[in-house]
DNA sequence: TGACCTGAGCTTTTT
DNA sequence: GCTCAGGTCA
C-alpha cells in the first residue's frame, strides 16, 4: 500500500506526509508539484480519509482528469470516484446547479461563453443608445469582467464614488448602468456568465450560513493547484471552505504567474502564510524535467524579476545542449527553419512527431508555422485558437439544445429563431424583445402568449412564431425519455440544420457537416461513459454543463503523433522533449502591449520563464527580421529577453541583429509612468500647439536615434538629448526638460510637465523617436 | 427578408 | 490579411 511513497524524493514526502493544517508547497518547474498533490490525495485515503471530504481545485480539466486517473490507479476507481475534483468552473458549477434556488435562479441555468456575454452587452449598449466607438463592446465586458472578479457587483460599484469616477475618467460614465442592465439581463435569462461562477458562489456562501456550514464540513481537506493564478473570488472562496479545519494545502510557483490579465493575484500565493494560522512552508527545488543548461537559462532569466519568492531550482540531469537561437529574414523563413530543423532533428535521433512543440505568444503566429509544416508534410495539432465548441455551426446545435433546456436563454434563442431560414426576420424579433422588456418577460415566454398580447405582426409571422415553439416544445417533451445523443440528432434532423448544411456543396460546408457529425459522436461516446458512472444518467444536461467549461486542451485524443502547436499559456504544466520557441521580438514577446510597468514586463518574463521550461531536452529560440502583422511587412528587433539569457547557455545559429534602438526608460522610482509612451515629440503639420516654440522645434529635428548598442555607458548627451529637449508624455502632455544628472543606466532628466508639474525619470538607453 | 458589400478592428494571453 | 457587424439593395 505505501510502496508509492517511495517513489518520492524527501522534499516531496514531508508535504504528502503531513496530514493535518495548513501549508503551502512552492514548486519550481518540473519539480514533481503534480506528483505530490496526487500521492497526497491517495495517502490522505489511506489514512482513512473519507474520499468524499477532499475536495482538489485545478485551474484546467485535463490537470483534473490526469490527476484523478493516478489516483485511482493507486486506490482504485471506485474509491476514487467519489473525490470532488476539477476546475474552479467545474465545481463551483455543479454546486451552484445545486443551491441556485436560493440565488433566485433555476437549476438548469444556462452558463453563457465569451461570446454570449459579449452580444449581451452590444444589445445592451444599442438599446441604451449610447455611442458605441466609445463604448466598445469589448472594452465593457473586460471591464465588467474584472470587477466581478474582485467582487464588486453592481451595488458595491454604485456604493465606491472612487470606481465611478474612474470610469467617468475614461470617458464611460454610463458603465455603470450597462453592467447593471447586462446583469440584468443575464438573470433574467437564467444565465451565468463565467465569473458570475466564482462571483455567485461567493454570495451563495456569505448570504447562506448554513450553506457555509455545509460545505465546510463535507470539504474537509482542500488541495489547489496553480495556487499563483488565483483571483480574488477564487481566493475568498477557498478562504470560506476552509475557514473551519484548515487542512489546506496548496501548491504553486510564483515565477508561473502568468494570468494577472485576467485577475489572478500574485499576492495570494506571497500572502498566504498571513492567511492562516502555523503554516508550514514547503519548497521543492530539484528539476527532474530538463537539462542542466536548460534549468540554468531559466534561472538567469528569472532573476531578472524583483517581486519573487526566494527559491533556487537546481536538477542533477545532464547538462545537455545550449539553447539554440536562430535568426531568419522573414516569419515565412521562420517556419521554414522550424519544420526543417523538426524533421532532421527527428530523423536523427529517431523521434516522434509528438517530441516536438511549437510555442508562440499569439495566435495568430501559427498561421506561418502550419504553412511551412504543411509543405514538409510534418503532422501537427494546435490547440487552443477557435475551439472546436466555438465554431459557428456547432454553437448552432449547442443553442439549440440550450433553448430545450433553459427556453429563456436569451442568447440561444436569438441564434437560433430564424437559423434556419423560417421568416422571423430582424423586425420580428424587434417586436418580442420590446414586448419582452415591456413585460418583463422572457421572450420565450411572449412567444408562448401571442394570443394575449398584441404584437403588430401579420398573421403569418404569427403562425411561424407559434411554429417554432411547438418545435421546441416537443423537444423538451422528448428529452424527458431520451439521452443527449438522441436528442441532439433528432434536432439536426428537425430542425433542417442538416438539410440547411447538406444544401451547400463547398468544401466549407462539407467541413461542417462532418464537425456536426464529429460533434454527434462525440456526444454519444459522451453518452457511454456517463452511463457506466453511478450517479450520471447522459442526459442533457449533463453534456451542456460538460460543454460549456470545455476548452480545446481537454479533447485530446492523446495517443495522436503530431507535433503541437500553442500559445505559452497554453503550454503551462505541459513538457515536450524538443521546444521551439518563435517569434523572439521585441513588441511580440515581450508584446508591446504588456511594457508599459515593471509589473507587466515581469509577468511576461514569467512567460517567457514558462516556455523556457517546457523543454527537457533542448530548447531553440527563433526571430525574424520582418514579420508580417495586419497585413502589413514590419521590422522587427530581437527580443530583450534572448539578451537576458546568461550567453555561456547560448549557442548562437546566426549572428544576432544589432538593435538599432534600446528600450526608452526603465524607472524604477515611477513605475507608475507608462514609459513607452514617453518620446521625443513629432511636430504636428501646420502651425504647432501652444507647446514648443519654433527655436524648439529646430532643435528637435537635429535629434537623431541612438545608434549605439554595445556601449552601455553613453550619457544623456550621447543620445543628443539635452536640456531643453521636448519630450512628450501622453499621460502628463508635452514638458521640457530641465534638468540631466547621471551617466548611462543612472541617467535621470527632470521633465516640466506644461499640465503635469515637474516630473523626475530615470532614462536608460534612451529611445528616441526620429523626427521628421 | 436575405444576399451582398463595406469598413473597422484586430493580434496578448483564457476558465 | 481576415473576420465580423452593420448597412444597402433586390
Amino acid at each position: 500500500m505505501q510502496e508509492y511513497l517511495e517513489q518520492l524524493n524527501d522534499a516531496q514526502l514531508a508535504p504528502v506526509l503531513q496530514k493535518d493544517g495548513a501549508m503551502i508547497v512552492i514548486a519550481g518547474a518540473g519539480s514533481g508539484k503534480t506528483r505530490v498533490l496526487t500521492y497526497r490525495i491517495a495517502y490522505l485515503m489511506s489514512q482513512g480519509v473519507d474520499s468524499f471530504s477532499i475536495l482538489a481545485l485545478t485551474f484546467t480539466n485535463k490537470a483534473a482528469r490526469e490527476m484523478k486517473k493516478r489516483i485511482s490507479q493507486i486506490v482504485g476507481s471506485s474509491e476514487a470516484k467519489n473525490l470532488w475534483m476539477g476546475t474552479f468552473h467545474s465545481v463551483f458549477a455543479k454546486i451552484l446547479r445545486f443551491e441556485a434556488e436560493r440565488l433566485g435562479y433555476p437549476s438548469n441555468f444556462t452558463i453563457y461563453d465569451t461570446q454570449d456575454s459579449q452580444s449581451v452587452i452590444r444589445a445592451t449598449i444599442k438599446e441604451m443608445q449610447l455611442d458605441k466607438d466609445i463604448y466598445k463592446y469589448k472594452q465593457v465586458y473586460s471591464r465588467i469582467s474584472s470587477y466581478k472578479n474582485s467582487l464588486i457587483t453592481v451595488k458595491a460599484y454604485f456604493a465606491n464614488p472612487e470606481l465611478m469616477e474612474a470610469d467617468a475618467m475614461a470617458k464611460m460614465p454610463r458603465l455603470g448602468d450597462i453592467y447593471k442592465n447586462y446583469v440584468d439581463r443575464c438573470f433574467k435569462a437564467g444565465a451565468m456568465d463565467f465569473d458570475d461562477l466564482l462571483l455567485k458562489t461567493n454570495e451563495l456562501l456569505t448570504r447562506f450560513p448554513d450553506v457555509l456550514a455545509k460545505y465546510q464540513n463535507r470539504f474537509r481537506y482542500i488541495l489547489v493547484d496553480e495556487y499563483q493564478d488565483t483571483n480574488h473570488s477564487q481566493y475568498l472562496i477557498v478562504r470560506a471552505l476552509s475557514d473551519r479545519f484548515q487542512n489546506i494545502c496548496v501548491v504553486g510557483d510564483d515565477a508561473q504567474s502568468i494570468y494577472a490579465f485576467r485577475g489572478a493575484n500574485i499576492n495570494n500565493i506571497l500572502n498566504f502564510q498571513k492567511d492562516y494560522e502555523d503554516v508550514r512552508v514547503y519548497r521543492l527545488e530539484q528539476n527532474y524535467r530538463s537539462t542542466k543548461n536548460i534549468v540554468n537559462a531559466a534561472n538567469s532569466i528569472i532573476e531578472k524579476n524583483k517581486n519573487r519568492l526566494d527559491k533556487v531550482v537546481w536538477t542533477a540531469n545532464d547538462e545537455g545542449n545550449k539553447i539554440k537561437v536562430n535568426r531568419t529574414m522573414t516569419d515565412g523563413d521562420e517556419g521554414r527553419f522550424v519544420a526543417s530543423s523538426i524533421f532532421e532533428t527527428m530523423m536523427n535521433h529517431q523521434l516522434k512527431y509528438d517530441d516536438f512543440a511549437i510555442l508562440y505568444r499569439t495566435n495568430a503566429q501559427s498561421r506561418a508555422m502550419e504553412d511551412a509544416l504543411r509543405k514538409k508534410d510534418i503532422p501537427y495539432r494546435i490547440y487552443g485558437g477557435l475551439s472546436f465548441y466555438q465554431r459557428k455551426e456547432i454553437k448552432d446545435v449547442i443553442a439549440y439544445l440550450r433553448l430545450i433546456l433553459n427556453p429563456k436563454d436569451e442568447e440561444a434563442l436569438k441564434r437560433v429563431i430564424n437559423y434556419p431560414a423560417r421568416g422571423i426576420g430582424d423586425t420580428t424579433l424587434e417586436k418580442l424583445i420590446v414586448a419582452a422588456n415591456h413585460y418583463n418577460r422572457p421572450v420565450f415566454e411572449v412567444m408562448q402568449n401571442l394570443d394575449k398580447i398584441d404584437l403588430k405582426v401579420n398573421s403569418g409571422t404569427k403562425t411561424k412564431l407559434q411554429d417554432f415553439v411547438t418545435m421546441i416544445q416537443s423537444f423538451q417533451v422528448l428529452n424527458q425519455n431520451y439521452n443527449a445523443f438522441e436528442i441532439a440528432e433528432h434536432v439536426t434532423k428537425k430542425t433542417g440544420l442538416l438539410t440547411e448544411l447538406k444544401k451547400d456543396g463547398t468544401p466549407e460546408g462539407i467541413a461542417r457537416i462532418e464537425n456536426l457529425e464529429e460533434l454527434l459522436n462525440g456526444m454519444r461516446d459522451f453518452v457511454e461513459e456517463q452511463k457506466e458512472l453511478a450517479d450520471a444518467t447522459g442526459a442533457l444536461s449533463e453534456f451542456l454543463e460538460d460543454v460549456a467549461l470545455a476548452t480545446d486542451m481537454d479533447n485530446d485524443k492523446g495517443d495522436d503523433n503530431k507535433v503541437a502547436l500553442m500559445t505559452v499559456h497554453l503550454a503551462k504544466g505541459l513538457e515536450f522533449p524538443y521546444v521551439y520557441i518563435v517569434g523572439m521580438e521585441e513588441d511580440l514577446f515581450p508584446s508591446a502591449m504588456s511594457m508599459n510597468t515593471r509589473a507587466e514586463l515581469e509577468e511576461e518574463r514569467r512567460l517567457f520563464y514558462v516556455a523556457i521550461t517546457r523543454a527537457e531536452k533542448q530548447a531553440f529560440l527563433t526571430y525574424a527580421q520582418t514579420r508580417y502583422r495586419w497585413g502589413k511587412l514590419i521590422d522587427a528587433e530581437p527580443s530583450r529577453f534572448i539578451e537576458e539569457i546568461d550567453d555561456s547557455y547560448l549557442e548562437y545559429l546566426t549572428p544576432i541583429t544589432e538593435h538599432k534602438y534600446k528600450p526608452l526608460i526603465d524607472s524604477d522610482i515611477f513605475d507608475d509612468i507608462d514609459k513607452s509612451k514617453l518620446r521625443l515629440r513629432k511636430p504636428s503639420a501646420g502651425t504647432p500647439p501652444k507647446g514648443p516654440t519654433e527655436a524648439q522645434l529646430q532643435k528637435l529635428r537635429r535629434l537623431k536615434p541612438v545608434t549605439s548598442s554595445t556601449d552601455k555607458n553613453f550619457s544623456a548627451e550621447d543620445a543628443n538629448l539635452s536640456v531643453g529637449s521636448m519630450v512628450e508624455h501622453v499621460r502628463f502632455g508635452i514638458g521640457k526638460i530641465v534638468k540631466i544628472e547621471g551617466v548611462g543606466a543612472d541617467t535621470k532628466a527632470e521633465i516640466n510637465f506644461e499640465n503635469g508639474g515637474l516630473k523626475k525619470l530615470l532614462l536608460r538607453f534612451a529611445k528616441l523617436s526620429v523626427i521628421e
